[in-house]
DNA sequence: TTAGATGCAAATGTTTTGCAGGGCT
DNA sequence: AGCCCTGCAAAACATTTGCATCTAA
């Protein structure tokens, strides 16, 4: 009777044991955007289950680990965010009023990687870009000062 | 006897008092790579002043506040780093063996902040991008395992 | 059965803050 | 003089870790 979900096979693909936790964190993350782990030890005892909040630490550290999720720091708060790894790339403009994040799917860095190969001998095996600046609305309250 | 240095400049120019601690902090910076609170504690108390580790931390707070220095958190290791903001355009990449941090002068960015603008309504103030591989030291390194 | 996962509580390390004194303008 | 800046020590947070218990394989 296997119940071979997306999550499932995510996990058992990379030699991980099937566990609530990891299934309930990955569920929680999974299209949407970066949450940090006390976000999520919120979301996931809202949900169903109860997961202590040092297990979301550790199970965030060792997904982003394995490459399924990616931790980041884009807002500089002090606080990781984690967010699930797309298989599409993604990037995320931050708006500097209200700190929301924004999800940006135009990547402009076709060739880039290609570049620092040959120029600085350097592999590279991921990028991330950040945008920072101000959204829609509050572009308006700016004007409104 | 006005010794109007450029870091004396920069201050007057954002409404700030020119004290020891933002000069010291300043001269540090200036120049080098990403350092965090602590390093440039060390760093000022090796060189000449004495500065208390808060008064880095407040003082750094507020020069990124001012768009001064850049605060961010490159290396994800839950420590932040300050830096300064150079008027030219410099971006890094991260050294996933070493962690070292490589700045690149190449800006693939061109015309992106007018696609933000057109497509999200997003008006671009800065961005940043990081990019994760390996270094040429490291790639000998992992060759060798 | 057994290595690996989890919960709890305590420890660690970074960053922030209150308050009193001192320095810049 | 007046307000902002700094130092010190204590507080607040985020994150990690040790250890005993549980659980997926």
């Amino acid at each position: 009777m296997p119940d071979n979900t997306i999550t499932d096979k995510i996990l058992g693909n990379k030699n991980l044991k099937i566990t609530k936790a990891r299934k309930l964190i990955l569920e929680t993350l999974k299209g949407s955007l970066p949450k940090t782990a006390s976000e999520i030890f919120t979301l996931v005892r809202d949900k169903d289950g109860e997961l202590s909040l040092s297990t979301v630490y550790r199970t965030c550290e060792t997904l982003s680990q394995k490459g399924i999720l990616l931790k980041s720091n884009l807002i500089d708060d002090g606080v990781a965010r984690y967010e699930y790894l797309e298989t599409e790339h993604i990037h995320h403009a931050i708006c500097l009023g209200c700190k929301k994040i924004f999800p940006i799917e135009d990547c402009p860095f076709g060739q880039f990687d290609k570049l620092m190969q040959s120029k600085y001998d350097f592999d590279v095996k991921s990028h991330r870009i950040e945008i920072y600046g101000y959204c829609h609305d509050c572009k308006q309250k700016q004007k409104e000062k």
